[in-house]
DNA sequence: ATAATATGTGACATTTGCGACATTTGATAA
DNA sequence: TTATCAAATGTCGCAAATGTCACATATTAT
């Protein structure tokens, strides 16, 4: 639960090596967001708007406030034994990973889960990979994510694929080495 | 997710991101109202109680407490013309609306439109309607949406959709007054 | 019923807001 | 360069708000 938890001013001054009283004044002049409590009106920041405040003004965002990065990838396969296998040999490496075994399952994980990484696989039944593909280039609001093609189609689909805005496709069968060094590539 | 359970010192403390100490000063002081369980007093507060604090303080209010606006409607129907028509006779009507024409696009509005009704045509050939269903009613992180399915298949289809969790299922075709009417008895 | 978890309370420690004033910073003109 | 000025930031002290800790007890889960 530490996650999500707002800032007082004193963190912040720690935060920008500045005292607590030009935090207040920046609070005042309205260059940082910020509510009160109902005491006296202690102040409290949240992450978003401290982020805010710092990437508006050029200044270093803390390392503890950067976006977590390169750790979480979903799968998207709508053969449940395939996506357990990547799943498995993903999670060994390492990641933190997600299963969406349907279109609707990728569109609400992309969103809440937030990963850096997505495999895709090409031929599902169920889910128009080249349809989600062209969704995610499409959509400028979601998040620049990497999109690793998985497919047992024919090479030609491969190169729709990376034309279509993928960042890598492979052709099944997938050998566990070679997927895991094409995710360190693209990192 | 979100029913109408009556909070504690404790959920009070973590959405202020403060301590439980200081929930209780600030219904001691009045500020919060509170009532109080007989065994010792300990306190509970409704949510609307908390919402009223929460806005009389201008402090942000959890997105789970936010007031429903009962004006933001999803259209998934996979049939371009007939989302159309829908959307169409939605918008006349007041309603903000927005379509999904897959599973893929359903699952990013439903988390990032956050519409508080959606429709769902079963019959698409391109996305399962009843998996979209039980996604919806079987994520506890999803909104409680209310869900109201249109389908050209026979009853038991639409018998179906009830038994997982739609709060009505119409069949085709559909009259506008009649769809307008159900979505208005359904706030 | 029993165990696990959450809550209320008091005493005490720490942080915060704020005023008044000192010091630094940066720009500008002499 | 130096002087000067305004704005921003730092320092100090106090009162109020909030946090911490331990423990008894209520509530919830098993």
């Amino acid at each position: 639960m530490t996650e999500n938890k707002s800032l007082t001013t004193g963190d912040i001054a720690k935060y920008c090596g500045v005292t607590l009283r030009t935090v207040i004044r920046w609070i005042e002049r309205g260059s940082l967001k910020a509510y009160k409590l109902p005491g006296r009106g202690n102040n409290r920041i949240t992450p978003e708007d401290f982020v805010a405040f710092l990437t508006a003004h050029g200044m270093p965002i803390p390392a503890e406030f950067r976006q977590q990065e390169n750790n979480r990838i979903l799968i998207c396969d709508d053969e449940p034994a395939f996506a357990k296998a990547i799943n498995r040999t993903l999670a060994r490496a390492g990641y933190a990973t997600e299963v969406a075994n349907d279109g609707f399952q990728a569109g609400v994980l992309l969103v809440t889960f937030k990963p850096w990484l997505m495999t895709l696989d090409l031929s599902m039944p169920n889910m128009d990979g080249f349809e989600v593909l062209r969704h995610v280039r499409g959509n400028p609001d979601l998040e620049p994510i990497k999109i690793l093609v998985i497919s047992g189609l024919h090479q030609n689909d491969l190169d729709k694929a990376i034309n279509l805005g993928a960042d890598m496709a492979l052709a099944k069968p997938i050998v566990n080495e070679e997927l895991l060094a094409h995710i360190e590539r693209l990192k």
